[in-house]
DNA sequence: GCGTTCTTTGCTCATATGAGCACGCGCAGT
DNA sequence: ACTGCGCGTGCTCATATGAGCAAAGAACGC
């Protein structure tokens, strides 16, 4: 019974799926009524030997999301499909794509929109067709713009997230990190600055993504740190950083000596937000993503599906709550 | 349209068939009429966006299978399904098991048949079950029983089938290939040969396989023929031997001195066979494979899909139709 | 500007499919 | 043997889906 039905259930979806036969005429063709046709079909399909995938580069996982959301307790998750998908850069473009797309169905719309910055922003900023909202402004929430190697690479994706929208792009003139903790107080404490992440704090959505802990962190390609102090991060247990702060595995920071010279909206604010959106993809990160679900830094998270899957494998929900200091 | 339509069409695809919506559901989550949802599926199916693929063991590919025949003018075709096989074990028994199931199920139930040996037969045998037709007697069409170092697989292979069918097997007491031609001529006016030969080339229906034109071939490893012989045997053109007798990429036999010392079922009886159905799988025997059908000496082929799609690219339509002797 | 043609849209209707149910068969306990 | 239970089977009926069609709309030439 066991045997022979799997066969016959092959067989079946053989000329269901591939034939495109009426259960009836499958019936009649393997000598069987068509509820009995019906069964296998169901059968088979339950035991897994249909397999069904949508190959197209905007193709999300429904049910990767679903469970995402559920066993990690997110809002939300975007998750694209990674069938077929080469090379780094093109899983980065789907994934900030699908960052972009979820934007722009976003309901309500925000009135302010809180970002970071970074490669993964800016990709996102690219893929936003103009007009996907109307009216929404943009903050930036942690510093960097100057310093910058790529000049204005962080500018210009909240300008072009802004415009696109019909808003306008509330830049935080300071570097990310300063060198000494009385510059970041005094410059924290600049009107001009203050206003800014003041209106960060107050903002009705954030965007942001994440860093991986290593050398090629765009903190150590603007200068901000050197490629030692980011070993020495690790060391410690850091495994990316979040708005410009590294974390570690728990989500807590890892070395709070820096993280008090780091200017920009704390990740208290994050955790504490309605609606933050994290956009995290590529096998690099999986550990950020980690610690960024887990930690509850984001309400919806943006990702690829290997990243999903490595998520739901290891389920976040946090161990050990915080980390020694 | 063009661009929006695809879009709006995946997301249908994901809702239909990643999480079970009906249509008219979709409909109202994607604000759109049941129809254009029905439309926007049947076109995301043309375009090919979605991939149904059954995955099993015994799974066929049917359009593969339509696609060869129609091309190569079989009158059937078995296509295994590929997906996730590692190893050419694996293949190898796939293919065998599908021979096995088409020879069970194949009517009107041949009284005799006539089979070839080797490691792919023998396998074919071995898939057999019990009692998979009643009555069918067995003959063998070439010669080896004798030389073949692995003692009586030949042998075995023809009396497995016929036991398993309750038949009885006539086995061929004759080499695969003679040193002198006086002798393969006085063996083939033996009473006995002469009468299996005959009773060969009356049977209902022929079951072979083909060998790779290299020095793994089983008439090296049987002792009939050395390295150095296949070596000049392929530098005159062999891609793999049928029955035992080497062919070129057009069937056309590559050595007449030799095929005339080889014993057995001449070619041509196989290509005037009402049915003969050819047993070959794996990457390494696409050559042959392509021979066979191309030269028509089979009317049915078992294979795997890559090497069906490999026969349908080059569509073995028989260009240049003989070779120089 | 106007008619023509081709495409797209929303429909009706026939068909295909799935849910739920009652029957009958086989099996075990008494 | 009898009876109760469980399972697979084939059914009825509600629902989902696809074919075909007429009207609306867009694109085009005159």
């Amino acid at each position: 019974m066991i045997e022979s039905d799997e066969l016959l259930s092959i067989r079946a979806a053989e000329l269901y799926y591939e034939e495109d036969k009426t259960q009836d005429e499958i019936g009649s063709i393997l000598a069987l009524t068509r509820w009995k046709v019906g069964r296998l079909l169901a059968q088979a399909k339950a035991s897994g030997f249909i397999r069904i995938e949508i190959v197209h580069p905007r193709a999300r996982r429904l049910p990767v999301e679903r469970r995402l959301r559920e066993t990690c307790g997110l809002a939300d998750a975007i998750v694209v499909s990674t069938s077929g998908v080469d090379d780094q850069e093109e899983l980065q473009s789907r994934t900030a794509q699908a960052a972009a797309d979820y934007l722009a169905t976003l309901r309500p719309v925000p009135r302010t929109l809180g970002i970071s910055w970074g490669r993964t922003l800016d990709d996102v900023s690219r893929h936003l067709e103009d007009g996907w909202a109307s009216g929404v402004d943009v903050v930036q929430i942690n510093g960097g713009v100057s310093l910058n190697r790529r000049a204005g690479t962080a500018a210009s994706t909240a300008v072009t997230i802004a415009q696109k929208a019909g808003g306008h792009a509330t830049l935080l003139p300071s570097p990310a990190i300063l060198e000494r903790l009385e510059t970041k107080r005094a410059i924290e404490s600049d009107r001009a600055v203050a206003a800014v992440l003041d209106l960060a704090s107050g903002a009705d959505a954030y965007l942001f993504s994440a860093g991986t802990a290593d050398a090629t962190s765009v903190l150590v390609d603007s200068g901000y740190l050197t490629p030692d102090d980011v070993s020495e991060l690790v060391r410690r247990g850091a495994v990316g950083d979040v708005v410009g702060r590294y974390v570690n595995s728990n989500g807590a920071i890892v070395d709070p000596r820096l993280d008090e010279r780091t200017i920009g909206l704390p990740l208290e604010s994050l955790r504490a937000a309605q609606l933050s959106i994290a956009v995290i993809a590529g096998a690099a990160k999986h550990a950020v993503a980690r610690a960024v679900v887990g930690s509850g830094l984001c309400t919806v998270l943006v990702t690829d599906e290997e990243t999903a899957l490595h998520l739901i494998e290891n389920h976040p929900t946090v161990q050990d709550s915080e980390d020694h200091a």
